[in-house]
DNA sequence: AAGACGAAAGTGGTTGA
DNA sequence: TCAACAACTTTCGTCTT
């Protein structure tokens, strides 16, 4: 279990530091010692070797530990690199006490990066995690997937040169694909501030570096979820689903779009039972165009020998015209 | 007037040299 | 890194209801 990164012990009895030489570091949650570079008071958690243990008691303290949202940059208290000059903002030569504070912040600066890089690194993460899957309702256990993903993204360096948002939301994908929830990649883009191509990216990254097996997504996940946004009948939702599982029987469906594919199973569902909706409402809620929807439905509708009862159907009405 | 359909050109991502 | 390629999108004209 991951206790409380207990303060060295030299520090259990440690001096009394004047009030204004001590710094708070904000994203750490550590109070800091300006003279000695030590810390004082530390809040955190261990968020080191045994991070993995995902049991009730950790997730909880680790959501009691988040730091408020405000707090979203991710270098607040370092961006501010003191160098080795030992000049002020004016080029002056720092003198006396003023050269010692000099000193003394720098080595708590390069103590501080090297402790800490990871763990400052994941406090932002998991904060980024938290918003994502709040925004779009992801429970928690895929929550947690995705935070194991992150940190074994971080643990073999993948995290470097890409933004830690991106790097989250690509994680949060993998995991929503892994337990088969019907979030599109879309979606979770637009919540995001990297654009969807970058996400894309981090997501192949993440899933060819770490050897996830994602499973191909299946259509029929979205079928519900078109179905239910559309207000058909459970039904739609069992007859829909048949269709894409003959489709898939038949290799009709590889290498396309799934949303699509639902979304035309759904379509073609509707129109059986007499419930017509356009292909454009479908489509809008499938998050695929109006001619995919079209061109999937005509090749389900095709190969599964549907058209004959439409066609039997519009002939029908043909006829009685006539 | 709106939906369905299809052709053609354009776009972004994958793959393989 | 570049070109070929497949899937998908956009756009637009036509037909049907």
């Amino acid at each position: 279990m991951a206790g409380k990164k207990s303060v060295e012990e030299k520090h259990a009895s440690h001096h009394e530091c004047p009030p204004d030489q001590i710094y708070f570091d904000p994203v750490r949650g550590e109070k800091i010692c300006l003279l000695t570079g030590e810390v004082i008071e530390e809040q955190v958690i261990d968020t080191g070797p045994d991070w993995r243990a995902y049991n009730q008691e950790e997730s909880e303290r680790r959501s009691r530990v988040g730091v408020p949202l405000t707090y979203t940059m991710h270098d607040l208290g370092v961006s501010a690199i003191v160098d080795y000059k030992n000049r002020d903002a004016a080029g002056r030569r720092l003198t006396g006490r003023k050269r010692l504070d000099a000193i003394k912040i720098r080595k708590w600066q390069s103590r501080s990066k090297v402790q800490t890089s990871i763990d400052r690194n994941l406090q932002q993460a998991m904060q980024e995690l938290d918003k994502l899957a709040k925004q779009l309702g992801v429970p928690r256990h895929v929550q947690e997937e995705a935070a194991k993903i992150y940190h074994m993204a971080v643990n073999k360096g993948l995290v470097r040169g890409r933004s830690i948002e991106s790097v989250i939301a690509a994680s949060l994908y993998a995991a929503c694909r892994i337990h088969k929830l019907p979030h599109m990649l879309d979606e979770i883009a637009q919540k995001v501030r990297g654009s969807r191509r970058e996400i894309a990216r981090c997501y192949r990254l993440i899933v060819r570096d770490l050897n996830l097996r994602v499973p191909v997504i299946d259509s029929k996940t979205f079928v519900a979820r078109i179905a239910g946004a559309l207000g058909l009948p459970d039904e739609a939702i069992v007859q829909a689903s048949k269709f894409l599982e003959i489709a898939k029987n038949r290799g009709l469906t590889a290498g396309k779009d799934p949303g699509g594919l639902a979304a035309a199973a759904v379509y073609l569902a509707a129109l059986m039972l007499g419930i017509k909706k356009t292909q454009k409402e479908v489509a809008k809620i499938a998050g695929v165009t109006e001619v995919t929807v079209r061109n999937r439905y005509k090749e389900l509708a095709h190969e599964l020998h549907i058209s004959i009862d439409i066609e039997d159907d519009s002939s029908r009405k043909k006829k009685a015209e006539a």
